[in-house]
DNA sequence: GCTGGAAACGTTAGAGAATAACGTTTAGGA
DNA sequence: TCCTAAACGTTATTCTCTAACGTTTCCAGC
């Protein structure tokens, strides 16, 4: 992963993705909620709220948490974005639009986030919850650790 | 789970396997430790860090966070908790002392954490992190939905 | 037993994460 | 055009967690 790939290609596809998908479902994608869906995809890292409060200053306004927090709340209705609950921080979804179940690869050193979908892994949940009698409504999967690149390069963090 | 079980043996044993894997280790095992420890083994629900805060303080004390902080902080060291990351709370772990990866069936109607460890679960994970030549040092692991009880009783929440 | 240092605990302060509850603006359908 | 709901602004507060200090307590070595 990581350093050597066109991002203002993933940028761009993202946005107009995220443009698409909102058209075809009604919901208004203003340019606020651009604004900080773009900042989300600035990387492939995920972006603490207080970290686009921050950028929303500098930008000249004087935003408010609640800005920030209804935003997100929107785009990750809307499955544009995910919320890696063990960072509080928000990533852009790679796929939105194609229903799913998050499972993510956290690198704790260049900290990529990286949403990956396996089908065993998905299927060995749903048996784990099977077997003991459970109906998922909702799953927080997040690996941490080191992904390829910084395996090779490690002075580990 | 849940409603019919002698709970006041599940703390008890909690407790003394607790002491016994301190007293092993030489790590100290103190008055407030084991206090709340006691607290979070009231019931099988993770427990917020502000509410063992306020029962500290009905119990005379004038307990301020680092207090909880620093103890939630030792019992996890020691494997005694786990930290439920999607509900920022703690959970008594039912087996500590064997190293074990977590992973949690959290029943959203009536609150409580089932660990579980399903082999076959935790070797789906490796085979997606190794699929993808990823290194997994951490996980988070927390299906959220309805436990077999509320199944059936289901006035959903 | 005394003592020195580390660990535990107390306390103050503040950062970071999120929401409640209001008011104002704006977009877009009737 | 008007009217309503959604979006956004703003103030205030709650919840979650940590930094940085000082004091106490434990206990290993003398």
């Amino acid at each position: 992963m990581g350093h050597s790939h066109d991002h203002s290609a993933c940028i761009d596809s993202a946005i107009s993705e995220a443009e698409r998908l909102c058209a075809e479902r009604g919901s208004r994608f203003t340019d606020l909620r651009r604004r900080i869906l773009r900042m989300i995809w600035q990387g492939h890292k995920a972006v603490k709220a207080y970290d686009l409060l921050d950028q929303l200053a500098n930008e000249g306004g004087s935003a408010k948490p609640p800005t920030v927090y209804r935003a997100l709340d929107f785009l990750m209705d809307e499955g544009l974005v995910h919320k890696i609950e063990s960072l509080n921080a928000y990533v852009g979804c790679p796929h939105p639009g194609d229903s799913h179940v998050s499972q993510f690869l956290i690198c704790d050193k260049c900290e990529t986030v990286k949403e990956v979908t396996s089908p065993e892994l998905r299927a060995a949940v749903l048996a784990a919850a099977k077997s003991r009698d459970f109906v998922i409504r909702r799953q927080t999967l997040e690996l941490h650790g080191l992904c390829a690149d910084c395996q090779r390069d490690r002075q580990a963090a």
